[in-house]
DNA sequence: CCCGAGGCCTGCGGGC
DNA sequence: TGCCCGCAGGCCTCGG
């Protein structure tokens, strides 16, 4: 669910009220997610939280013992709440800190994972992720580099989070809207001024998202339960059949790899 | 090596 | 009312 800038969203929050702040401890109500709920964090109680990082669409946070490497899947939420907030029956994990504020960790679908690892430089599910779409080392010189002679649809590989981190199904979808190029087209056949137009689009698009507190389709809601703003932003993603922004036409939806893709059949070349 | 389908889960909405 | 199907912000695993 969550993309980059849910994520990124969830971040800020978490290092606002909980930086600095000490682990009490720590309680799984169901510890069988994507991966097991790694048991090592439990070694983290009486540490101080002392970062609050992003790497693609994982959270990570650090104690001196290690870091807590948090996955969100497609329905993952997390919430700052007091001990008094009613549990609902996908709440799993509690970290409890000393400030009296529970971050809480609610997964409807489970595909999420909390996960440990004492080197966030020397762990395998983020060593093979691509450069964060935010960052200046990824930009349109660097899309047109990795795309020659492959021949794989753009849209898709923007999903790819070896290509770039972070990207999923909402903004890559958004993102080729905004650089007006179909979904379609196979990656090798995009020039530079197309490949920069793409990259600047992805930044634009998420920032902004970032700035709005992400999208809110059905799981998402910020640390205090508010949805996120980005929703009236969207401009193809779930508006199939209704009419373009820019020239009417209908919005046209399509599987790829599974994924509905949206996009503007006249907009879009 | 690369690619795509399958599968992990729960819940919602639409058609019959 | 109920059942069945398709659909949903992700991504690892496995087969070809």
């Amino acid at each position: 669910m969550p993309e980059l800038p849910e994520v990124e969203t969830y971040r800020r929050s978490i290092e606002f009220h909980l930086l600095g702040e000490t682990l009490l401890d720590i309680r799984v109500y169901n510890p069988s997610l994507r991966w097991p709920f790694a048991l090592e964090i439990y070694n983290l109680k009486n540490q101080m939280l002392l970062k609050v990082k992003r790497r693609g669409k994982y959270l990570l946070l650090a104690f001196s013992k290690g870091w807590i490497i948090i996955h969100l899947g497609m329905s993952g939420n997390l919430r700052i709440s007091n001990q008094s907030f009613p549990k609902d029956k996908h709440d799993h994990v509690e970290l409890i800190m000393t400030n009296s504020k529970i971050l809480r960790y609610n997964d409807q679908r489970r595909f999420g994972a909390w996960l440990w690892c004492i080197d966030i430089n020397k762990t395998p599910l983020l060593d093979s992720l691509g450069p964060e779409p935010l960052s200046n080392n990824f930009n349109g010189n660097y899309l047109f580099k990795i795309s020659r002679r492959k021949y794989t649809p753009i849209k898709p590989w923007l999903m790819d989070s070896k290509i770039v981190a972070g990207i999923g199904n909402i903004y890559a979808n958004e993102c080729l809207f905004m650089s007006r190029i179909d979904p379609n087209r196979l990656i090798d056949n995009l020039n530079l001024v197309e490949t920069i137009k793409l990259a600047d689009s992805i930044k634009d698009i998420l920032l902004s998202a970032i700035e709005k507190h992400g999208t809110t389709l059905q799981n998402f809601l910020q640390t205090d339960g508010m949805p996120g703003n980005f929703n009236n932003s969207l401009q193809v993603y779930k508006r199939d059949g209704k009419p373009c922004y820019i020239c009417q036409q209908p919005i046209k939806r399509e599987k790829q790899r599974q994924r509905s893709t949206y996009w503007c059949t006249n907009c879009q070349i």
